[in-house]
DNA sequence: GTCTCACAGATACTACATTTTGGCTGAATA
DNA sequence: TATTCAGCCAAAATGTAGTATCTGTGAGAC
């Protein structure tokens, strides 16, 4: 939608697009000559974008070795979940309190966007749409937009990406047969509408740790980091 | 002490270092060429640092435009004090119901390497010295640490280094003088070896927020950020 | 079987070319 | 005469190409 206005910001949003998309794996390593001729660049912009997604935590980057797609490991998803509970929760208590009829509106347009866009594609049935991820993303972003904090916002938003890498890689589960998250949306939604905060949030939380427990069951994660290497980063 | 292992890292950490102790005023260019001489390397590599801190929202990056030192205001500093206390409270729980004997040693450790350090300098009574507030650094650092979540570190040493941007460009006001924060940090740490969590997360919040206040009244942030300039990121 | 060393491939850095920005000049207009 | 605005120019940011340095691997010697 919004033109880049330089070829590295757009060459960061692209390749940061591209691993929630899950065009590489989990712990592949990122090649700058690969990348360069795939967007039509030279590698030094190539290196700008990966060194400003490892400053978001998005990229990982090991001195001399490279960059590469962050590893999935069971006790980052528990504990970026639990951050997440906690922060949001919170900051859907300010919002719930400080909102107006306009955002109220404005969420519900969202909700509604994200209800009728397809989750799933014929396609791809193993994977969500990047259209549905969209509107995912923002139905989160706009339930707390009101918070009135910028820090909380962005920190949420990190989290969302962090957690989306999870939930593309895991693999359709029989939890994720027996889930309506149209429903979950739903309830919160309503919650807020009527502004029962306490109601909001445990609803928050427990869609979020569905959603973990979704990941969890799927069973990939141990299948791409494997047990044995425990390697701590000191 | 530990040695870079490229020398892009090792500008990044320089320039991360020189912005902490003021080397630059907020708002003020950061300019690769001159960063280039006094680093002795070239200006790609600079910006690819300048690029890093930058995602690490330490430096402000406008496209075609350059870097810049960023802007201080009141509300930022209201906003990330309101989040410290919150996030490190909940941090400091969960540390003081999981951390053992070997932490609370190490913490003590810390504590004295603090209060022993000296705070200002002769040459410079202005600001304090940058052994202190590596000191102070790493005794808030130790506070939390056996919480468990290395995603709740992070954003904590994050708020901290932002909020230390605010604290060096502090002038030193009245509300200054009459402060002691040596009996703030030994409170805090009695109240972590009693086991008393709760008296611990509310000194430290007492302790977060008469540093805001002491920052607020030196009535510096208004000199440096024109009230005329409210200008939004959007 | 282990160690050493050299070679291939990739990363980090430098120097240079291109593009953009922002201010300056000066003419046209009110 | 003051103001505005188009066009030009220097400075700075972005992007490219090529060199230097590092890492990991594999062959060969002990």
């Amino acid at each position: 939608m919004n033109k880049e206005s330089s070829r590295g910001s757009g060459v960061h949003g692209q390749i940061h697009a591209c691993i929630l998309s899950g065009e590489w794996a989990p712990g592949e390593k990122l090649k700058p000559a690969a990348l360069a001729e795939r967007y039509n660049t030279s590698t030094t912009v190539v290196r700008e974008a990966l060194t400003r997604l490892a400053g978001e935590k998005f990229v990982v980057m090991e001195p001399n070795r490279g960059f590469f797609v962050p590893e999935l490991s069971l006790s980052e998803l528990r504990d970026i979940t639990e951050v997440r509970c906690r922060v949001e929760a919170w900051a859907l208590e300010l919002a719930v309190d400080r909102g107006d009829l306009t955002w109220e509106s404005a969420l519900m347009a969202a909700h509604h966007q994200l209800a009728k866009t397809p989750r799933r594609n014929a396609d791809d049935p193993t994977h969500v749409t990047e259209a549905w991820a969209d509107a995912h993303r923002e139905f989160h972003r706009k339930l707390i937009e009101p918070c009135g904090f910028p820090v909380l916002m962005d920190l949420s938003q990190q989290l969302h990406d962090t957690t989306e890498l999870y939930r593309r890689w895991a693999a359709p589960s029989t939890a994720a047969a027996h889930r309506d998250v149209e429903a979950e949306h739903k309830e919160i939604l309503d919650a807020v509408v009527a502004r029962d905060a306490v109601l909001a949030a445990a609803l928050l939380r427990k869609h979020y740790e569905f959603t973990m427990e979704v990941v969890l069951s799927s069973g990939l994660i141990e299948g791409i980091n494997t047990p044995a290497q425990s390697a701590q980063t000191a």
